[in-house]
DNA sequence: CCAAAAGTGTTGGTCGTACACCCATGC
DNA sequence: GCATGGGTGTACGACCAACACTTTTGG
């Protein structure tokens, strides 16, 4: 009856049933990058009921020794090389969000560079996989490697809601935080086309290449937090790109 | 040894020492409103340890019928006559924020005219106060009726980071969002400068009178979000003010 | 030379800022 | 009339959008 609790050491042991007199908490994690100029998600399949074989966040039981956000790193640990971008997304607390029983959600939001989840494609292909995000629309509607769609009602639990939430959080930051920096493989190098590649993927809009470049350069160049270097973009076709560099002004301050 | 038990009824029946193998949560509530020009915080104080007779911020324990935004709107019931804007801030969950044992704390903002506090005051002066909050400066500074001022370590728990969470997000959105409206005694009739004031207490600073009515006439009133209405403030000094009147535009999107 | 991609320049409109000024009321 | 608060007008600079144009590479 009473299989799942929690213990000091190692939080949840059994998911499959939980106390019915308890309430749980668990981290939902929104793993997103840019792919192909595509803003994607990585979800992960469920193998255990409910929602067995459905698309699910990654996600874990907060256990009595870490905090939300330390459960979260701890999660994103075993899926990339390097920490990302990391920030509180929302908590989900309606009654009904899990059949297993009383289960609160905290989900984040975590921004990573492709090239760091492809290691985890290739050692769990299996269970994650990566899905394109329509970000031209108000409803949810993901897209699959081999084309399959998937929309809200398709999902475990809320996880739709919780991403259509980190969505419209991403995009609405996107023009007055430094967020969409998260998504470049290298902040000390980078060109201005690959900065516009990331809006364009995150908002499901095209950019006028002039305007866009002014609009960074007054934003992050006047005020010192990027500069140009002298290097150059050597291998591809068409005229050299410049390469940037992101100057870390770290201030973690917590901008929900 | 285990006097705190959350039961499926009535939530939490003492608090005084908690479970040690288990998680709890809780709702903290930071009711603003806008007084004698000043932005203003509702805080309680405690009357059992632990921080007896310290500044808190009201809250409750979520029980197992309740969600978040259920349990902050229950609160809410028992001091003001109407339900005030309310949004979720921001999930704590630092291990040793309570001493009690491992408590998390979902943080909601409610934004409420002062009129509508007045009647908490009056009844339940002794527990509830109202303090200043310094909207100027990046530190918590907190001034009371009598002219008594609190900082950050002077309030119980982690309620001074939780403040600090708030006040910045309440300014961040003031000028992209309606935010502002919530603190208007009367949403149906209100004059521009009114409106100017609670912008003014939530900022800090002073704004161009000619500069501010233009701005608030293209956000709003081009959009249709607000209406100048043929009517006029009688009483007063001075000229009569021209009365507005905002259009109900109810997208219960959730905007964290 | 041509295609492709990077990068610059120009022009018109909108908006924020600073500041000067006019209007209606109470006393 | 005069103080008080409400309300308008103007002029400058910054910035955004649209669009035409130039530069440097590979093939």
């Amino acid at each position: 009856m009473v299989k799942g609790t929690i213990n000091r050491r190692g939080g949840i042991r059994t998911h499959t049933e939980l106390n019915q007199d308890q309430l749980y908490v668990t981290v939902d994690l929104l793993v997103m990058t840019i792919r192909q100029e595509r803003l994607t998600l990585l979800l992960s399949r469920r193998t255990n009921p409910p929602y067995a074989s459905r698309w699910a966040l990654p996600g874990h039981f907060i256990g009595m020794e870490d905090s939300a956000e330390k459960t979260a790193e701890n999660l994103l640990k075993e899926m990339l090389p390097v920490r990302p971008y990391l920030e509180q997304l929302y908590t989900f607390s309606a009654l009904n969000r899990d059949p297993r029983g009383r289960v609160i959600s905290v989900a984040y939001l975590a921004l990573a560079p492709f090239k760091q989840l492809e290691s985890v494609m290739a050692r769990q292909g299996n269970t994650f996989a990566a899905f394109q995000v329509a970000t031209d629309r108000e409803e949810l509607l993901l897209t699959g490697e081999s084309g399959e769609e998937l929309t809200e009602t398709d999902l475990a639990f809320d996880h739709g809601k919780i991403i259509r939430t980190g969505v419209r959080r991403l995009q609405g930051k996107l023009d007055y935080t430094d967020i969409g920096f998260a998504f470049l493989e290298n902040q000390d190098a980078f060109t201005l086309t690959e900065l516009q590649t990331v809006h364009e993927a995150v908002m499901g809009t095209k950019f006028d290449k002039s305007n866009f470049r002014r609009q960074i350069q007054n934003r992050y160049i006047r005020s010192g937090q990027m500069k140009s270097t002298d290097m150059q973009i050597s291998g591809g076709q068409g005229r050299p790109a410049g390469i940037y560099r992101k100057i870390r002004t770290d201030d973690s301050t917590i901008w929900s």
